[in-house]
DNA sequence: AATAAATTTTAGACTTGTCTAAAAAACATT
DNA sequence: AATGTTTTTTAGACAAGTCTAAAATTTATT
């Protein structure tokens, strides 16, 4: 069984190694976790010890398998969490992710397994990112930033790569939702902005927003 | 804003208050919370400090409004996702406790007040225990202990004074489920136990079952 | 290769919540 | 009223998790 502090430190490891392949940073994880780089020296020992990572005194650490198999867990309880929110009670999904935060850690197997039952065993959480099943095994789609589309290229929007409430509401005031069909127009050399049509609508779209939206090419 | 430590702390005092009318002692708290009498010391001084109790060595504690108003947000909490968990995830009454007693700590308005619509606005708990609504009112019912009605006596079973996996269990076993008429047929004065009616079958009650089961006549 | 800069670890301290053992106070009994 | 018993509080210790400041190590730059 682990802590609270335990498996957040998981799930920031976890996240962290999705896009980077070599070992994770002490530094990273504090950053991430808005937390001391001593302290995360310290913790990272006690993981270490319950071997739920892999660590070499200033070569960073890789979870195990145990490890991974852990924080995935979590990962779907928080995901499956956030989907209940939206859809049974009514939540947005810029409100989402600090309730799930917490609702992630409460421990019961049946619990998780019956809310998975009851929403109809979801694949994607309210921001497009997947829900490991059961079996820790995850179905990830075959998406790309919006800022690598070509002009005249054009797919549906169906995830996010910055799930903060102040992004998230930008893209409801800009009626930029999942599911919707994106087409970029034109793209500025000077900065990097972009041109979209999306409900027939044009829209001009910062690099920023652009690095943050996820699309499904087709 | 009160750790989980806390909140267990107000809860159990709360409960305490509810059947001795007397300062609480620090026994009794250290009994209901399997702790022990100088953790309780060390606690109540915290909670004194932070307006939550009222508090005179030696004297006991009682709850101030500001304690009461908190603590029983926290039971309207734990009740709520009892009924959730059996009305929506197939629960069992007697699998529910633990986990809402982690449920109950999870910091949201929005969620414990739209998990309440979603329940329909329950009054009861699946154990017969009244939800406290939004501004802290409890729906007391008029309720007896099995143990006390006389020969011919009948009513329905409406609680429970005891919500333990065991207890709950053997309830389920012998067919005695809340909303079940029940008549006292005999009582035997040589040790307190009762012979019932409940679907038309007779039943054998030993005292300390009758003790735990609330009726409410009729 | 030597030095400077950045990263990481260690040392020591603090908070929360718990415990055991001992002291103090309250309660019971003669 | 004095004595013994029970309850409650205090004193001191410990584990988890965090922090600051200093030391060690690695990485970058001349
Ligand atoms: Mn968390
Ligand atoms: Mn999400
Ligand atoms: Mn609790
Ligand atoms: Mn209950």
């Amino acid at each position: 069984m682990f802590s609270q502090a335990e498996e957040n430190y998981l799930k920031a490891i976890y996240h962290l190694e999705s896009d980077s392949k070599e070992g994770i940073s002490t530094n990273a994880i504090a950053k991430s976790l808005a937390t001391k780089a001593s302290s995360v020296s310290d913790m990272i020992k006690k993981l270490s010890d319950k071997e739920v990572v892999l660590y070499k005194k200033y070569k960073g650490v890789t979870l195990t398998e145990l490890g991974e198999k852990t924080a995935t867990n979590i990962v779907r309880k928080h995901r499956l969490w956030e989907v209940f929110l939206v859809e049974k009670l009514n939540f947005s999904w810029d409100e989402v992710h600090d309730v799930a935060e917490q609702l992630e850690h409460i421990k019961s197997q049946k619990l998780i397994n019956q809310l998975d039952a009851l929403l109809g065993f979801p694949t994607h959480d309210p921001h497009g990112d997947p829900i490991p099943d059961k079996d820790g095994f995850v179905n990830a789609i075959d998406k790309s930033l919006l800022s690598t589309l070509n002009v005249d290229e054009a797919g549906v929007c169906v995830g996010v790569n910055d799930s903060s409430s102040d992004f998230l509401q930008f893209l409801d005031k800009k009626g930029i939702t999942l599911g919707k069909r994106i087409k970029v127009t034109e793209k500025e050399d000077f900065d990097d902005s972009l041109s979209i049509l999306i409900d027939d609508k044009k829209l001009s779209i910062s690099n920023k927003i652009a690095n943050n939206l996820y699309i499904k090419k087709s």
